[in-house]
DNA sequence: TTATATTCGGACTCATATGTCCTATTTTTC
DNA sequence: GAAAAATAGGACATATGAGTCCGAATATAA
């Protein structure tokens, strides 16, 4: 469904948030404990965030990684799937045809279509913020 | 979302249904000509389906792959995709944690819930017949 | 019985995803 | 200015998925 790096990239990105709400810059020593990532991984996958600008970095002694209240409110899981995975979880057919399309539909295109519409608004609708809430109302778990 | 092996797999499953609905066993290389896919990659993937009983094979001249009117119509979509590529699809967390579960759930968990038993709900009602019928009517292609 | 057409299955290759290591660069603290 | 603490980024390593090759087994037809 998504790739692990996505997996990464979206539980990191939560708790950046997290301790962004909190006022607190964050180690990626620290996130790769608290989500239970493999360091040096991740150190990749903030990066990639960085350069398209979700999160923020910051080098030297207390440096880190940080998220903008604004960024925290406004960006919504699709946009770290499709920075990461690309646009596939969208687009691409199920059984694997060149093109999705209604007019060329492979033999499960029509009873997918609302699921995966249903998956896109999940997607398209659910906020960083969000997420980060649940974690800080302990209704969710990062690890 | 499925493997590759697993979309070949069911496009394989389809036209062989299809043939056998008319009577026909087929070759390996007439499917893989029909649903555009690698000869020898889609052998061992039969291969698999032969052993978990969906499909049958005979070996010689005129031999081939074809189903049983039975399979054809009590074959559903989650059979296939669960002997190539488990059970992941009904069960892994979508943010990657070691257990998708209700009581501890991930920060996705509550809103996935419901679209994953969609997509479940999908694969374990569409039969291969409905899709082999499909296919013969026009309505769907193979690749 | 021999030639031919087919699947079976093991060993291999290739590509991509996942993950590690090491050095350079930047920033803060003393 | 030097030491320390952090991210940046390139090169490398490993695992898995995707795909190929080839000989063995089997069935049919002449
Ligand atoms: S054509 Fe296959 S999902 Fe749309
Ligand atoms: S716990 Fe993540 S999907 Fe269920």
């Amino acid at each position: 469904m998504l790739s692990k790096t996505c997996e990464y990239g979206i539980r990191a990105t939560i708790f950046i948030a997290l301790q962004s709400m909190l006022g607190m810059r964050t180690s990626l020593k620290y996130i790769a404990e608290e989500i239970d990532s493999p360091e040096a991984f991740t150190a990749k996958i903030l990066q990639k965030l960085v350069r398209v600008k979700i999160i923020e970095s910051s080098k030297g002694m207390n440096g880190g990684f940080n998220m903008s209240m604004d960024r925290i409110k406004s960006t919504t899981l699709s946009e770290i799937v499709y920075a990461i995975d690309g646009l596939d979880i969208s687009n691409r057919c199920v059984l694997g045809l060149s093109q999705c399309s209604s007019i060329n539909p492979c033999s499960v295109h029509h009873k997918f279509k609302p699921v995966r519409e249903d998956l896109i608004a999940l997607l398209t609708k659910t906020t960083v913020e969000e997420m980060a809430i649940g974690i800080k109302e302990k209704l969710a778990i990062l690890r």
